[in-house]
DNA sequence: GCGCCGTGCTTGCAATTGCAAACACATCCG
DNA sequence: CGGATGTGTTTGCAATTGCAAGCACGGCGC
């Protein structure tokens, strides 16, 4: 059980660098690890210590936690909608706004059981980064930039 | 320049040991690793990789997070707000959909920090990502700290 | 044709991880 | 006293990390 997940972290690694448009020295570069290694981490050949994983978040401008938690080094078991909980409790969204990101991630989650019905992963592979293709994607972008521009009227913060 | 840093993990280590009352082979037992090596990874003699990292932090029922911290893995001052952390750690979401979570979520607060500056915060930007209000702030902290783990944590060690 | 620069991949090799076994030192019990 | 049993530590050693050097393939200018 240690390889396997040692995969996923790497085509991850591969996903993103892909996505930031770099070849693969030059992520090694800005990462300050060398070219072969990162090749061979990218295809699940090795496995990289945290210092070398948080080297390569920083490389490639993302969050190492998003790093570690895709090598499972995060991955305790509450992997579930506390982001619901997080969205309610946090009183510096509008009501609306509020709405508008539960709407959003339970469309996802709904998505996502219809794609991947029992206990498997999303896995993130779906080799379509960032553009909006999918219809959750457009929806959700658009949501973002109505709902934001609607803060003309805001909510009384506090019931 | 081997070993400056791992110091500072080990003690922490060390400590968070002492305060659990349990002894160095309970630890190392109940987190999977070898008596001896934990031994040389609390007095600095060894740079644990980020599995046994993992494992040392189940095994002393804290936030792994909270050791990588001290490793010097995460000290990048990542913005880790309520929702972004719950957001981070949902693994049932694609990262695509993790990005545009994000995405919407941090245009959200934008407009509203335009719109409503409740405080008059000068540059929160690089120092502390939480918001300002007094209650807003406690409920997204209380937020924070519940997905960061869900288990029980003793004291969080201010830092 | 040839050389040059760009991509990613393979190959040894020093340095390090992480462990099993054994050690030193206490404490407790017969 | 002799011997368990507890603590943390030291000592080799296989396995692995991470790198420098070099390889193979491809595109572009001469």
């Amino acid at each position: 059980m240690e390889l396997p997940k040692v995969g996923s972290i790497g085509e991850y690694i591969r996903d993103q660098r892909k996505q930031a448009k770099i070849s693969l020295r030059q992520l090694a570069s800005q990462a300050g690890v060398s070219n072969p290694y990162l090749s061979q981490i990218e295809r699940g050949l090795r496995k990289p210590s945290a210092e070398i994983l948080n080297q390569i978040a920083k490389g490639l401008r993302i969050s190492s936690q998003a790093l570690y938690v895709q090598a499972g080094l995060i991955d305790d078991r509450e992997p579930d909608s506390d982001v619901l909980a997080a969205v309610r409790a946090d009183r510096s969204l509008t009501e609306r706004q509020r709405q508008v990101l539960i709407d959003i991630y339970e469309s996802f989650r709904k998505e996502n059981r219809a794609a991947a019905p029992a206990g498997t992963e999303p896995a993130a592979a779906d080799a379509r980064p960032w553009p909006e293709t999918d219809e959750a994607d457009a929806v959700a972008q658009e949501a973002a930039t109505s709902v934001a521009d609607e803060r003309s009227q805001p909510e009384p913060k506090e019931g």
